[in-house]
DNA sequence: CACAAAAATCAGACCGGGTTCATTTTCAGG
DNA sequence: CCTGAAAATGAACCCGGTCTGATTTTTGTG
């Protein structure tokens, strides 16, 4: 069945994005009103919710859709988490960007960019994409942690019902999920503003690129220079905040 | 003089923001409109929205006010930003939390937890306070450079006008603000989470003080750790028990 | 004490995003 | 064609938030 209802849908859908994607282009996305777009596409505004649950998700339709999580849990055997993202920004900032016309790219970053509401919403897309890395990561954690033959350290499992906000492994999961993503969303925001400010598709891409090796260093192999001091004994009682390790507070 | 415009002024304040929380912790923050919040705490609404710019601001006051910022640019000298935020986390879970009642605490989180807008507005205002760390550590990098003697790289400063998403340097800076504070979150979240879960405040507190050394090893020494300490020749002291961060890349 | 400026409060209209619902249109299949 | 379901409609409605202009309260001064 070719289904003519489900092309007019189709149809009618890709209108009124188109409409309110002009729209927004025009004046910003604050000055547009649904109402507006609901009339300059011919359509109830019930109907245009029906089809778009908010006014954001007009504007956002897209953002967020890469699947970090798909790109760890099916990354080649013998490659960590970590060098499977890597590849992936190493290839996006190499690639041919996936025939994106720069022109439309911009004007729907700048359209972003230029309204805190919609640059908020977007922030949250974003942070979406974080809690199911987070899971994928919680995932591996465990999988290794089953394979392995961990010994149970310590005796006590985590009682607490959840399961979920128990466990150690957890944690560390959870927190590799939150500096990992919150490195690619600086690199995004970061290639997005350069593209915004004017840059070429290809200085853009270049730069990105260098982001992107910095970005990994960082997250592999930390924040302070290689001094060994991951050792030190940490959980001392004595509460003194005095550190003792000097270490130059940047790389450069 | 005294003041009786100000006390009243404050009075008021206070009258509202105390009825707002009775009806959200009865009620949950959505199921409770601001009419009737302004009835109960008998203002108008023109009233409320001169005192709380938003319904939200009246369930998160107070949330957001630590000073990263702060923390990293008034450290003692010879500290790195990262050293200094792990002693400020390390004494805060060590710390008697300031006279916080956990009753009201666990309320509070609770209300919050269980409405997404609610956490939503609380994850921007962390957004926030990251962007000023950001800022922070841009300085510090700007600051060492300049102190460390300057070579040019490249040539010209910023050309661009804007000059804020030029530098390399910036990059870093900017990147490891995004690690850390994505990490702090992480901290905060699980430590909220588990008090929201009928953990005791100080159990919760010990486990944010496991956590927070696990944050930091994680946030200093890398994801992916390549030498390999995991045959750790010093026993584990503490009382509980250290947990193994590292996740091994070999998933065959 | 009086009194006028300044500040606060108020009720109510208004706006925009979003939902509800009863009614009508549009399509599919017999 | 006819009929039943999906989809579209428009109008009323809710809620958060702003605006307006009138009314009250506080305060500093003469």
């Amino acid at each position: 069945m070719a289904g003519l209802r489900e092309r007019k849908k189709e149809q009618t859908r890709q209108r009124i994005a188109a409409v309110a994607w002009r729209l927004f282009a025009e004046r910003g996305f604050e000055a547009v009103t649904v109402n507006e777009i609901a009339e300059a596409a011919e359509v109830a505004k019930a109907t245009l919710f029906a089809y778009f649950p908010t006014k954001e998700s007009l504007a956002l339709q897209g953002v967020g859709d890469d699947d970090l999580a798909g790109i760890v849990s099916r990354r080649p055997a013998g490659q960590s988490p970590l060098a499977a993202l890597r590849a992936h920004f190493r290839a996006l900032a190499a690639g041919p960007m996936a025939g994106f016309d720069p022109e439309v790219l911009v004007s729907r970053i700048r359209v972003i960019f230029d309204s805190p509401t919609l640059s908020a919403a977007a922030n949250a897309l974003l942070y979406e994409q974080r809690q199911q890395l987070a899971e994928a990561l919680k995932a591996e954690a465990e999988a290794i942690r089953d394979e392995g033959g961990q010994r149970d350290s310590g005796g006590r499992r985590d009682s607490s019902g959840r399961g979920d906000s128990g466990g150690r492994g957890e944690m560390a999961a959870v927190l590799m999920a939150a500096q990992i993503s919150a490195s690619l969303v600086t690199l995004q925001e970061a290639f997005f503003r350069r593209l915004a400010d004017g840059a070429s598709l290809d200085d853009a891409r270049q730069q990105l690129a260098e982001d992107v090796e910095l970005a990994f260093s960082l997250l592999a192999d930390g924040l302070e220079p290689h001094t060994d001091h991951s050792t030190t004994p940490h959980t001392d009682h004595s509460s003194t905040p005095h550190t003792d390790h000097r270490a130059r507070p940047s790389r450069d």
